[in-house]
DNA sequence: GTTGCCGTAAACAACA
DNA sequence: CTGTTGTTTACGGCAA
């Protein structure tokens, strides 16, 4: 998984996609500049060395040389070590915070101000996580490519070296030098064990049993011990490294024999390649559990790094028609050498990277929530958490569309939206927020240039989008052609989805996220809402709104519960809402909001609808008046305007768009239904 | 556990 | 024949 999640990762980064983008915008620039410097000051130190000493090795005896080569090798991996520990690799654009977290990002994690483990998750839903630490993986590995890259370096020369010079011995050298090696790393693989258990801890982390498999499940206690290390290799198990094997088992099997540091050393160079039904389950350990959710952990015959018939080790995508062939590969070309170790450690690093970010992201989200006065820990936000990404977009409260960063798929948070509102896109999601606290005109009027430019799904369900694009005309209609252009128009993410929103036809470019068609389900809305209102028109068909219809729906929450209007509406609503249209209210200082008239269920509603476009239906009435940017009208003016316009119109137009002949809108007229709003409406609007 | 809403997919028909 | 427009049904997820 992880393996192909970087891929992808950097296949998608450059074209922009992700919102999360923000955040990696924000990496790229410092972090690069860390990155590389970090990676430059300890590779290349180390790399200086090396290579003095692979220089002078043709005169040394080979006890000496080889001595020298250990102290080589166990520099290197001290260097590695320490910029771990120092953060100096790291990379992001927060170096100089970074340079600040000089303990290994499990312990940063558990700083107090961390969220819980529940708020995080809260925050961030898998797959935004998942998004999230995919696109990071990515700029972690460029970033630590050139570091990567020295290691690389330095260690061939090192093995050059040693099989040069050591012609007597070589094995011997070798092993001497895995020894150090392995040794290093299993100090790191303690550290990343560590990391995984605080993880765990706060339930970060969830460990499936198949990704555990690993060391921390195996071996709980162990996890810290010397065993892991053999499974970290042991991955990689290569033909030529034996011990890996073995001591894969050992660890495995043997619950955690502290030895195995020392058993593999000792073998270091026979291998029996390992057939292994143990491999299944070992290679995990070293990173991040959480991406391969997507895939087979569950399956028993499943390889955490074997995926969707290819390899999934970073950077290889070697195709494997089936576990068998793919251990196969996985021993002759991930075997234990100087690569695979050096891709786990940028592997590790990335990970924690990541990590700290995560835990970075988290902590300015709690920052942002509590200067919105959000409660932290939302009623359930919604389904879906919201990335994170940041607090790129906060700071002006306006939006800032990535431009730059190319309007990442990611979600830089509309300022004005709740968490609750936005979700990444995935398929199944909530457009909890048209339910009530966002009027979807003032919403898109302040998120305008958000929703333009960034690939976030806007929150709203597709008849309150449809219902706005055909507000929005001077008519109240709209072809089902101008829908579409409507939404891509305003939307990034259904522009995004073009080739689908053309049509399921045409099979293009079928986004892989993105799935269906869009414009099938606008189709859907249209004819399955009975607000949505066909007019055969001189031009031809046009789509018009039943207001009162549309009102219809959702009322039944809001009129069937007086009380949860009054909520809603009320001060306690505030709470709830938005803390921009808070402000907003403030600012505007809404007359109608703050008067009694505002709990009563009925005005309420009526008021609403006038609001500028959407109000729909249920209380929006707080964001409509001041929050609609478009039109800079007084908040009085504005609502009054359209209050005493759009009613009528709406009433009347509706029925019968402009030139609409034969209007069939039956529903109009019928009393029956629509009793409450509209006796509630008409009424009250009017007046 | 039920219900309602929503999103998605898909089958189909009518029409240009 | 193909593509668009509409309608309808089914299914799953989610929240109340």
């Amino acid at each position: 998984m992880m393996v192909e999640s970087a891929s992808e990762t950097i296949r998608s980064a450059p074209s922009g996609q992700n919102g999360v983008g923000s955040i990696s915008g924000q990496a790229d620039g410092g972090g690069g500049g860390g990155g590389a410097g970090a990676s430059g000051t300890g590779g290349g130190g180390a790399g200086r060395d090396t290579a003095a000493g692979a220089d002078s090795n043709g005169e040394m005896s080979p006890a000496e040389l080889l001595h020298f080569q250990q102290q080589q090798a166990l520099q290197v991996a001290r260097q590695f070590l320490l910029q771990q520990a120092s953060g100096l690799s790291s990379p992001g654009s927060n170096d100089s915070k970074q340079s600040a977290v000089q303990v290994p990002v499990s312990v940063a994690m558990m700083s107090p101000q961390m969220l819980t483990p529940q708020q995080m998750q809260q925050i961030l839903s898998p797959p935004q996580l998942q998004a999230l630490l995919q696109q990071q993986q990515a700029l972690m590995l460029q970033q630590l490519q050139e570091y990567y890259k020295k290691q690389q370096e330095q260690l061939h020369l090192q093995l050059l070296t040693q099989q040069q010079a050591g012609k007597q011995q070589p094995k011997e050298a070798l092993g001497n030098k895995q020894l150090a090696f392995q040794q290093q790393l299993l100090q790191m693989q303690q550290l990343q064990q560590q990391h995984l258990l605080n993880l765990q801890r706060q339930g970060l982390v969830s460990l499936q049993p198949s990704q555990a498999s690993g060391p921390l499940q195996t071996l709980p206690q162990a996890a810290v011990c010397p065993t892991d290390l053999p499974q970290l290799w042991k991955g990689e198990g290569a033909p030529g490294q034996p011990a890996e094997d073995s001591v894969k088992q050992e660890g495995l099997d043997l619950t955690g024999s502290a030895t195995t540091a020392t058993s593999f050393a000792a073998p270091p160079k026979v291998s029996p390649p390992l057939s292994h039904h143990t491999l299944p389950n070992g290679q995990p350990t070293v990173l991040t559990p959480r991406r391969d959710s997507s895939s087979h952990e569950e399956t028993p015959g499943s390889h955490p790094l074997y995926g969707h018939g290819e390899c999934k080790w970073p950077g290889c995508e070697t195709l494997c028609e089936d576990l068998g062939q793919f251990i196969k590969h996985l021993n002759t070309e991930h075997a234990l050498d100087d690569r695979s170790t050096a891709q786990c450690r940028v592997q590790m690093q990335v990970v924690q990277q990541l990590e700290i970010q995560l835990a970075k992201e988290s902590e300015r989200l709690q920052a942002m929530m509590a200067h919105l006065h959000m409660r932290p820990s939302e009623p359930k936000p919604f389904s879906q958490p919201v990335t994170v990404s940041a607090a790129d977009s906060f700071p002006d409260g306006l939006v800032h569309p990535p431009t730059s960063a190319a309007a990442p798929v990611t979600p830089l948070r509309p300022p004005g939206l709740s968490s609750a509102s936005l979700h990444s896109g995935g398929p199944a999601r909530r457009r909890s927020s048209d339910k009530f606290c966002s009027p979807i005109s003032s919403e898109l009027a302040q998120n305008h240039e958000f929703y333009k430019n960034a690939d976030v799904r806007p929150p709203f369900t597709y008849a309150s989008l449809i219902r706005q694009a055909i507000l929005e005309t001077p008519d109240r209609q709209l072809t089902l052609n101008e829908i579409y252009n409507w939404f891509t128009r305003m939307f990034a993410y259904f522009r995004r989805n073009t080739a689908t929103w053309k049509m399921a036809s045409i099979p293009e470019v079928t986004l892989p996220g993105g799935g269906g068609s869009d414009k099938n389900a606008v189709r859907h809305n249209l004819s399955l809402h009975k607000c949505f209102v066909r007019v055969e028109n001189v031009k031809g068909a046009v789509w018009t709104v039943d207001e009162r219809e549309y009102q219809k729906r959702r009322p039944p929450k809001m009129t069937g519960s007086p009380t949860l209007v009054k909520n809603m509406i009320s001060g306690l609503s505030y709470g709830a809402l938005n803390a921009s249209y808070q402000a907003a209210l403030a600012e505007s200082s809404f007359p109608l909001l703050n008067s009694p008239g505002m709990l009563n269920p009925g005005s309420a509603s009526s008021l609403l609808p006038l609001s500028h476009d959407d109000v729909g239906a249920s209380v929006e009435p707080l964001p409509s008046n001041g929050s609609s940017s478009p039109p800079r009208l007084s908040p009085p003016q504005y609502s009054h305007q359209v209050q005493v316009k759009e009613e009528p119109a709406e009433a009347e137009e509706d029925r019968r768009p402009g030139p609409a002949l034969g209007p069939p809108n039956p529903s109009t007229a019928g009393p029956p239904e629509d009793r409450d709003l509209e006796e509630e409406l008409p009424g009250e609007e009017l007046s």
